[in-house]
DNA sequence: GGGTATACTGACATTGCTGTCAACATGTGA
DNA sequence: TCACATGTTGACAGCAATGTCAGTATACCC
């Protein structure tokens, strides 16, 4: 790294032993990429003021004007950013969604693995704290409500099949809300939440499940209504 | 505020309306309590980047050298305004725990108030984001345990009462966690996702109503065990 | 009223980061 | 093999923010 062989090119001195810096030239795409995953995790790493052009781009192995050859500007690529993880975000969502052999366990777990991986919930989190939220429908609000829309369907397909009364839809709004906090909440203090009250990863495991299953209960009070046999 | 009034003492005015800039002195104290509340302001509306110097300076009506004066650095005014955060966190919610007039309902209403008030939350979530955190015992999740243990001689208490058997110790921690999580996840996003889903200030009324609700069941299927009249 | 401690200020130094620019180098197609 | 488009770079400009300093003004005490 410190090796930056003098001058830049090495036509001045006639050392035909010197090519010296065989330039890497990587297809733009390719280099977004790069670009991104370093800027990401640098913010996983150390917040919001961790994103520097000039460390991201010692991570990569370039020069910080490369990247702003590539995103215009600091901004740019911090939008180029939030871009990504929404669509990210979105795909590991509706995906763990429609497998429809996950149970509700799964579902649930996996929104809060969505959100703990890489940061996710870090750079949304910062994003809101910055207030760089304008369009509703953008970002995790409107997922949310996409999501509800989703579970609501099958909840109400579920009450038909057993011949129960329809859920409340704001009861299953509230089902997301709830998850989505938690889940968001978890990902940020979780770790030191859990760290105090000295659970371990095991423990933390039990936690989601534990959760998982209070709303399950909920959710089968509700649609199952009188009914007994409320298995999903 | 560009009326810098030229020259800097006003003595040679003997203008008794405008003495011109009468230098305000306040005691240290007073002005340390002024400027955390400016920071305090800022940092709930703008976010992490929004605690700068000067600005903050103007907003109290003071030069940025006189911030540096009292907090030595930037860096000692952030932590001086984290732990008078952390006291004032401390405060309410053992004094909503204390309270013994208060229901469930309204404790856990308690929690969310005061994590979204001031932007507490806000300012805990970046205190955490950006890795400020060091000693466990400190900061919210030392309170967390706290508080757990509080609740937790009240459900053994409660359940002694009545005769059934003490809750599980986790389970007291699982609602701790899950309480806090929810909470500090709704500071941050809740705003975001109630306006997405269409709720009114009413609604989210209703979703906290409904989500204290949730863990009042849990907790009197736990306690009560077998009994039914579990209200309280 | 004079003296002292210290809250406070303007001007300036310093640092660090984003963004610009001209030039260089490399893959691709003719 | 040559030309071209473009990924890439070092040097520098510009700016913003923190921090320093010498000096000023005010409350308090005698």
């Amino acid at each position: 790294m410190s090796s930056t062989a003098s001058s830049h090119t090495g036509t001045k001195s006639p050392d035909a032993a010197k090519p010296a810096q065989k330039r890497v030239r990587r297809t733009a795409e390719e280099a977004r990429r790069l670009i991104l995953d370093a800027a990401e995790k640098r913010l996983a790493r150390q917040g919001p003021e961790g994103i520097r052009l000039q460390d991201i781009a010692r991570d990569v192995g370039i020069s910080h004007p490369a990247i702003l050859h590539h995103f215009e500007s600091r901004e740019g690529l911090v939008k180029a950013l939030i871009a990504r993880t929404n669509t990210q975000l979105r795909e590991k969502l509706l995906g763990a969604l429609e497998s429809s052999e996950a149970t509700a366990q799964d579902q649930i777990e996996s929104v809060f693995e969505a959100l703990s991986d890489r940061g996710t919930a870090r750079l949304l989190a910062w994003l809101l704290l910055t207030g760089r939220v304008t369009d509703t429908t953008q970002g995790p609000q409107g997922m949310m409500t996409e999501i509800a829309d989703i579970i609501h369907a099958h909840r109400e397909e579920s009450a038909k099949r057993k011949g129960t009364s329809a859920p409340d839809r704001e009861d299953t709004f509230f089902l997301a809300m709830l998850t989505t906090s938690a889940a968001f909440g978890d990902a940020i203090i979780g770790r030191y939440l859990a760290e105090a009250a000295g659970l371990d990863e095991a423990g933390v495991k039990r936690y989601r499940k534990w959760f998982a299953e209070l709303l399950n209960r909920h959710a089968e009070n509700m649609d199952g209504g009188a009914q007994k046999d409320g298995e999903d």
